[in-house]
DNA sequence: CATCAAGGCCAA
DNA sequence: TTGGCCTTGATG
């Protein structure tokens, strides 16, 4: 049963004409708000009509777009909102990918893969933003010409796929919003023929698609032969070599930030990463994720697999384009490796050192990095490239949070003092972040997402400015000639945090005892286990200022950035930008 | 002139 | 309502 929404009249506005000229003939339009190219997409924004519904029902975004116009489409069923947008200020659940039997490589076949990631179907062409099959086009063309609206009998999860797929449409367009169906790609002057804002990107997209799959040939032929250590990667025993190893994983934290759109009255995103803020709802939200969506992306299935030739994580990734430190495929990961090679035995190590050491988790970090980074490609033809980085940097800075907030010393402290160290160190510890997870994790340059585009991971370093490149690099040269080691790594990260320099922390005692201790520590380690290394403790200590003023000036230009036009807002990557300055 | 995605049509 | 097939028409 369908409810139409034609009543709530004021919710929709169409616009107009697509290219430049209107025959002017169109059916009562009044003038597009803005000037744009590209279709004239059926835009609907529709309040909640909650009406009857028992549930509370947190009213979800807007979709607030920078240029662009969009759409959000919200479906009635009291339930879900879901927001089709598109990239923009917009984030996407990453698609379910449920259906089909686990096995099936969609890639292999010289054919392409071409299943529609709506249900399974053969692809007929791009539609509406990614290819689908012809019927799920259809589909989702009706459903948003006559703005249909659906209501799911059942939980709002059903399965779709090609034999199910009509029988709930609610579930269906919800899926067609997941996998990125693109509502601005729909008509509202229903004009036929001709290109949209689309056909560029479409044409890229089959242009990547053929580069990946014919390197992907050259791979599988030169790289027959030698066993991967990749086996080591799914400690799950996955079904596929690749896969579904965070299968938990689930939507990011960043997104959450984004979603919290509510400008006025919902707590800073510091506050309630903090766990400050009581209202328990508000709480859920940022550390269990998604409370009104529903949506739970389960990254691993079939997608996986997609991403680019080299999907080795770290380490084979860029074989051809970058070689850092190029021989040793092998060499890969963590865990493993990182310990061995260069921290020396635990014996002489101060108890306080072993516990960093211990609590770091770095595997986590680079797989809700990997994560993240399919999510958001999932099925997508092309993503903003900048804006992905700021979600993985927001991403960064809340699992940063996260792992101070459980630390010693910090978290003895009161969120208020906890604010202000936190605003004052979050970036120099994310950049510190990345020359570790670089100089022990091997992190390369750059990354292929999904959909053949390249993601410099290098540049998250740089908060995105290229030019720090060089002092990057240089100072990351000086910790590897100083052995910088795991466990320097993250005293360092200690002593950038717990700086008792900080203005207006209350209880600095606490904070100049933690910074003490742990400096007495890493002075003690590097003695102990670096006496070769002349004056080490210093040396390193004289790099700290080094990278406070590296990430100062990334800091800037993200600002910057982000107060001239694009940048996402409603982070808590923003958040943090501005705390510091007034 | 060939493409090919967007809209239209209409039998099932 | 669906979904296969048809018509359009900007692009290159
Ligand atoms: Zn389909
Ligand atoms: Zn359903």
């Amino acid at each position: 049963m369908l409810l139409d929404m034609e009543n709530h009249s004021t919710l929709l506005s169409l616009n107009m004409s697509p290219f430049n000229a209107n025959s002017g003939d169109s059916p009562a339009q009044a003038s597009s708000p803005m000037p744009q190219y590209g279709s004239p997409p059926v835009a609907y924004s529709s309040c909640q009509q909650s009406m009857g519904l028992p549930h509370h029902q947190p009213p979800m975004m807007m979709s607030q777009n920078m240029n662009n116009l969009d759409a959000s489409y919200i479906f009635s069923s009291g339930a879900s909102a879901i927001s089709g947008v598109d990239m923009g200020a917009s984030y996407q659940i990453s698609g379910p990918a449920t259906s089909l039997t686990a096995g099936d490589l969609p890639d292999t076949k010289d054919g392409i893969e071409e299943l529609c990631p709506v249900c399974g179907d053969k692809v007929s062409g791009y539609h509406y933003g990614l290819l689908t099959c012809e019927s799920c086009k259809g589909f989702f063309k009706r459903t948003v010409q006559n703005k249909k609206v659906y209501t799911c009998v059942a939980e709002r999860s059903c399965h779709i796929d090609k034999t199910q797929r009509k029988r709930c449409p609610y579930c269906r367009f919800q899926k067609c919003l997941e996998v990125g169906m693109k509502l601005e790609a729909v008509r509202a002057d229903r004009m036929r023929g001709g290109r949209n804002k689309f056909g560029p990107m479409y044409k890229r997209d089959r242009a990547r698609k053929l580069q990946m799959m014919r390197q992907r040939q050259l791979a599988a032929q030169t790289l027959r032969g030698s066993s991967l250590g990749d086996a080591m990667y799914s400690s799950q025993p996955g079904t596929s070599p690749f896969a579904n190893i965070h299968i938990k994983q689930e939507i990011q934290i960043p997104q959450v930030s984004s979603l919290t759109s509510s400008p006025d009255s919902s707590p800073s995103p510091i506050a309630v990463a903090l766990g400050q803020v009581n209202t328990s709802n508000l709480v859920q939200q940022a550390s269990s994720q998604q409370p009104a969506l529903q949506i739970v992306g389960v990254p691993g299935g079939p997608s996986s697999m997609v991403m680019g030739p080299d999907n080795k994580l770290w380490g084979s990734a860029n074989s051809t384009t970058t070689s850092p430190h190029s021989l040793s495929p092998k060499a890969f990961q963590f865990d493993t490796v990182v310990q061995g090679g260069s921290a020396p035995p635990s014996s002489k190590v101060s108890p306080l050192i072993r516990d960093f050491v211990q609590a770091i988790d770095d595997r986590e970090w680079q797989n809700s990095l990997y994560t993240l980074l399919q999510n958001q490609t999932y099925n997508q033809c092309e993503v903003d490239l900048f804006e992905l980085m700021c979600k993985v940097l927001d991403q960064n800075l809340f699992s940063q949070v996260d792992w101070a907030r459980n630390s010693v010393f910090f978290k003895d402290l009161k969120v208020d003092d906890q604010m202000k160290l936190l605003q004052h160190s979050w970036s120099d510890m994310l950049v510190l972040d990345h020359m570790h997870q670089r100089m022990h994790n091997n992190l390369p340059d750059e990354m292929t997402l999904h959909n053949g585009q390249k993601f410099d991971l290098l540049s998250l370093g740089l908060l995105g400015v290229p030019s720090l490149a060089d002092h990057f690099t240089d100072i990351t040269a000086k910790l590897q000639e100083l052995k910088f080691d795991v466990s320097d790594y993250i005293c360092v990260k200690f002593l950038l945090l717990l700086n008792p320099d900080v203005r207006g922390i209350t209880n600095k005692k606490h904070v100049q005892e933690g910074y003490e201790q742990v400096q007495q520590a890493l002075l003690e380690y590097t003695v102990t286990c670096y006496p070769q290394i002349q004056d080490k403790f210093n040396k390193m200590m004289q790099l700290l200022p080094e990278i406070h003023s590296l990430a100062t000036r990334g800091e800037e230009h993200l600002y910057h950035k982000h107060c001239s036009g694009s940048a996402p807002t409603q982070t808590l990557l923003m958040e943090m930008l501005h705390a510091k300055r007034k």
